[in-house]
DNA sequence: AATCTATTTAGAAAATTTTCTAAATAGATT
DNA sequence: AATCTATTTAGAAAATTTTCTAAATAGATT
């Protein structure tokens, strides 16, 4: 929660990619790991970075951890870029 | 250029702030200053990583620099954004 | 031309982030 | 129950970012 941990965590380009990869389908850890020349370890710490801005879900099944995409914070971001873009649009105040 | 600038230009709240500052009228890099709790020096750094960016924009006029909101990223981000959430609105696939 | 005023640049210190290796966890398979 | 497989956690090193002080620049005023 708060719009700096989320603009944190798609600052970064590996996490962006992930977003990416994620926007097709539901992914888990190791399939996401092979898209990159990073340790499991490194891949876990970007992952949790995207949990904890409420960007991806995980779901455990069997053995593996199973990674989506979630888009409602999306929403709210952009909610705060169109408002940051203000009265261009729906101008009620001229 | 590039999503990775302008996500980071926006993860820092001190930036953040000055962009929502910006959005009622263009301000001198001093006016921007007197609302935080940094040194001249520190003000004109983030302002730099926001003119890089090209979030903000710069005008000379007598002793001061004007700084001023550009919103022409803002939207490219948005676009991003939106691709990311993707299919969802004008699902074309199915 | 000397000085003042607004702002930036240089360089260093402190804080944060990214990455790694090694070890831990925990469920699945034998 | 022993082992294997997928993933995370702990802790340290390297890289990057944020902040500061001191000095520089450059236009405006005297």
């Amino acid at each position: 929660m708060g719009f700096g941990e989320t603009f944190k965590a798609l600052s970064d380009p590996v996490r962006r990619e992930i977003l990416t990869l994620l926007k097709e389908s539901p992914l888990t850890a190791g399939e996401i790991g092979k898209h990159f020349n990073l340790t499991g370890a490194t891949m876990s710490y970007h992952l949790s970075t995207l949990k904890k801005a409420d960007l991806i879900a995980e779901r455990r099944e069997k053995n593996f951890i199973y990674y989506e995409l979630r888009v409602s914070v999306l929403e709210e971001v952009m909610l705060w870029l169109s408002d940051l873009k203000g009265e261009s649009k729906n101008d009620k105040t001229t």
